[in-house]
DNA sequence: CTGTTAGCGCCTTCAT
DNA sequence: ATGAAGGCGCTAACAG
């Protein structure tokens, strides 16, 4: 019942048009080799004329480079994954490469993430970002030897795999500094399940020892996931005294000033609220929120062009590449509030 | 200078492991045709010993179909684009299929939508998503009789191909109804510019004629973007005598929120303001906007559905499917309030 | 049920 | 500078 689908034409075809060789077509179109500049012409105006595309896997079989690299992310409704992509994007599209992304559609579990890197080194990718906070590394060690790989968003220390990263332990100290001098004393922090986020609780995890650092004690309130905070908060906010929240993203740091919100309280004034991230639709000067951001378009493109330096042999060397994020002093967070 | 990279298996050499022919092995492996189970057993398990992964590429190259298709995004970093990116993923996950996106770093242009469209084709997906409001149609139609197109986000009419897209006057048309009815009789409409965007250009447009249809006159600002909507506003506002702010997305409505603050206004008590969206991290009860929700998720299944029906032939006939949203009445929008 | 054979579209020596 | 020929890894007819 479909439609005839014009077979889409061959580099014969384009010789026939022509009235060249097969070998000639071929030269002129891939700028490889010497040709006429006549005969370049025939070529290109034959090629134009038919609506020649060349078959990417003709062409990958036989010179087994791609100029295609592949990308595991976790899940691009998170606006990290999503800004993540279009900084390697542009990046591999600046030096001339493209990008095949693959995610799962929830969060990527370990089943789904491993069908999909195996579907992107099917596609003969010359080169692999992995993203994704859950992969364990056993699962990527076994592509090493076969592909260039780049992790992305999480320290990997393995052979072979180099990793480029933004130092959470950093972002959560500083934040939480930030509120200590603000004088808080009795601060809350959500923390993420490490099972979920590595980052999420790697940040969380500094914002406690940093408060105890200084000789006080952090309210730890756990979650399994970011997206729980309203429910964590909900239950544990009365009686808890604490002058501070801290959240492990910024969306659930709105959802703590919604639960502030429901009990006619607000930030900075009842209570001091940060998140962290620091990019994205959240990142409003009218929420204003107090966060940490996150270099994201840095770890891309560092990633993006250290995985092309590894493909063209540039460098042979794994590296580990931590990033530093900055502090945004927004209105969410203030000196210590009156205690109720 | 590169570590030498083993040499990915073939199924010859997995023949050579198991013992057998190697059109054994494609039978056992590819799961067409019939093949004993004690050598299906042994090919498995060199398969497995020998880290297998078949080369998409020859595949292809001789089965000319992929199981994957293309999809080609406007800009990854907007949440309507990342969120239909993961519809479609899924719904393609589910069918068997694999899904190679293509998105241009920024907005994409012409010449760049153009390229990654050829890319895609090269590719040789066997379909194709188009979800890019600039991209003209006339560029499309070159491709449709190569490779079977559906349009997500937009209408379009071109024979011999399937669009899914919202109706954008309707959730105009609904939003500023709502208006009328809360009172308001002076209300603004910022419309973006219609060569930025069809959509929100439509839905803008929709708003306005609902408001002139009851006989009242809008106060229309112009813009070129939605995020140009700070500086519009911010220009316009004292003096206008308006009661209410229709914003194209709900990131200008949160723009308005802040002009509003900034001068120690509020919505809606001071002013009333209304978003469209109505999906991703701005769509927080804390905000609680009032707005009207695009069924983004809607259009990326069906997208994904309509156009797997056509490539696997279940259907020879080109649609124009219409999806409808649906209004969120949030807090930002209240009944006539008092005029300054 | 299995092995043999012939390409898929392209690039790449090798002659010319 | 150009054409002829071989093969990349795989599937899909064929024979057996």
């Amino acid at each position: 019942m479909t439609r005839a689908r014009g077979k889409a034409p061959t580099i014969l075809d384009i010789a026939a048009e022509a009235g060249v060789s097969k070998s000639a077509v071929s030269r002129a179109l891939s700028g490889q080799g010497e040709v006429s500049a006549e005969t370049r012409e025939k070529v290109e105006r034959a090629a134009r004329k038919l609506g020649y595309v060349a078959n990417a896997m003709a062409r990958g079989l036989v010179s087994s480079q791609t100029k295609t690299v592949g990308v595991l992310l976790r899940d691009m409704t998170r606006p990290f994954y999503a800004l993540l992509q279009t900084a390697m994007q542009r990046a591999a599209e600046d030096r001339g490469y493209q990008v095949v992304t693959a995610t799962s559609a929830a969060d990527l579990g370990v089943a789904d993430a491993l069908r999909a890197l195996r579907n992107l080194v099917s596609l003969q990718v010359d080169g692999l970002v992995v993203s994704s906070a859950r992969l364990p590394s056993e699962e990527i060690v076994p592509f090493i030897d076969r592909v260039p790989i780049v992790v992305a968003g999480r320290r990997e220390t393995s052979r072979g795999i180099t990793s480029v990263f933004c130092d959470d332990a950093d972002g959560g100290t500083v934040l939480a500094e930030h509120l200590l001098q603000l004088g808080h004393e009795r601060i809350a922090v959500v923390l993420a399940d490490e099972a979920y986020s590595l980052s999420q609780y790697a940040r969380g995890f500094a914002m406690v020892e940093r408060i105890r650092a200084v000789g006080k004690t952090p309210v730890v309130w756990h979650v399994a996931t970011d997206r729980e905070a309203t429910q964590a908060i909900t239950d544990q906010l009365d009686g808890a005294g604490v002058t501070a929240i801290m959240c492990p993203t910024d969306g659930s740091a709105v959802d703590a000033l919604e639960v502030l919100r429901q009990r006619g309280q607000s930030a900075p004034e009842d209570c001091t609220v940060t998140g962290y991230d620091g990019f994205g639709p959240l990142n409003t000067p009218y929420l204003g929120l107090t966060t940490f951001r996150q270099p994201v378009e840095e770890i891309g493109r560092t990633s993006i062009n250290l995985l092309l330096d590894k493909i063209e042999g540039k460098t042979d060397q794994d590296r580990l590449v931590e990033l530093r994020g900055s502090l945004i002093e927004g209105r969410t967070a203030g000196r210590l509030p009156r205690l109720p």
